[in-house]
DNA sequence: GTCTATAACCTGATAGAC
DNA sequence: GTCTATCAGGTTATAGAC
């Protein structure tokens, strides 16, 4: 079983879980489908992660950790450079998701359901992984937008860095639907098609004029 | 049981089914669960909706269809007058939606977590129901916004309806998270900020310029 | 680390009395 | 239309052999 070209059992019961996930959601999935998937024994879960609800946050975090931390530094980088733009921004904050939800082969689809749903999913593992994984970074990036938009009251930064995350999300994890409103001439699996289209329509809602009279 | 301030079992069981499918989910939530909330007995589900899958689509039924209709009559409406705009065709499109979810008493937040859950749940039901009864609003409200911006592709309306979708979506799941994000100061209740916020960031990213290249 | 067997419990659905 | 009782099968978690 440990052979080079074997995973480790860890590693198959959290892909299976992870692609189980997304086509049927959390609750849906049983640890015998998962255990079976991965052709690994039922009490490999609860050997390995204690219990299901450790293994959602597993699966989540494996996605969710690398992401924000490449979100975070080059928010950083941004933040040293005095010519950085708006576009560069929405870039840092696009960029490392689009990438982890598409880049990965042959399940680009699965990654991206999968993490587009964790803002709606109302299991409790994964509402409280938005409070401590996500919050901070939709914090640093609401700032960061905010010097970009001086025009705009804090609150309006929020609503509009809120729908900006709505745009993401999805995307990510309602794909199929536009394949689908287009007659499948829209292919959601084109990272920089997707990129460019979602940073377009942001980068004009943020930017549109503030809705508080200022005169 | 069927005095007059006591409603049918058959609501009741529509109530309870709605309130706990936003809060947990619907996998997550039993018949059983339901039944307790509802005062009633565990076999009335099945008499009176055959199976958990009829129910869930009753659930949903009840508030799409009126909802829709509403959407499609405003639609028309706009469509014999030569004076519409796109903010008269916005307000057609979010106003029914947010109307509904925010406007039944004490179960704002309720419906529209269930509502704008919609689009991402992965139970087959609710996923019939987008094809079914979302699928040919999108098409004819898509016919008419690529009407107000004959400076776009049609697949690049597409995309930016798919956009307006997710905001909407997103606004009414995750109507918890904004509150959070703003430390209290946004109220997603407020049904006329709602939609004015939605429509002024929704209306700049429609009417950006096109990506592609028309010189 | 991997496995089988099993404990303790929950699930949707239904038969049949009232 | 409402109820109880029950069926057949699913669930997570764990004890203990290898």
């Amino acid at each position: 079983m440990n052979e080079a070209n074997v995973r480790e059992t860890k590693d198959r019961i959290l892909d299976a879980a992870e692609a189980l996930f997304a086509k049927q959601g959390i609750e849906a999935t049983s640890l015998r489908q998962i255990t079976s998937e991965a052709k690994a024994n039922l009490a490999s879960v609860n050997y390995h992660f204690n219990s299901k609800e450790e293994l959602i946050r597993h699966v989540y975090l494996r996605r969710i950790r690398p992401m924000n931390q490449a979100r975070l530094d080059r928010l950083t980088d941004l933040e040293s450079n005095e010519a950085s733009s708006l576009d560069n921004l929405l870039d840092a904050f696009y960029e490392p998701t689009i990438e982890m939800a598409l880049d990965l082969k042959d399940k680009g689809l699965t990654v991206g359901q999968f993490m587009g749903r964790l803002y709606t999913e109302p299991n409790e593992a994964a509402q409280s992984i938005i409070t401590t994984e996500m919050g901070g970074v939709a914090r640093r990036f609401s700032a960061a937008f905010a010097r970009h938009l001086p025009h705009l009251s804090p609150t309006e930064v929020i609503w509009r860095v809120h729908f900006s995350i709505g745009i993401l999300a999805h995307t990510l994890a309602a794909a199929a639907k536009i394949q689908h409103l287009s007659d499948g001439r829209i292919n959601p699996h084109d990272k920089q098609e997707v990129l460019r289209q979602m940073k377009r329509f942001a980068r004009a809602g943020l930017t549109a004029p503030s809705l508080e009279s200022t005169t």
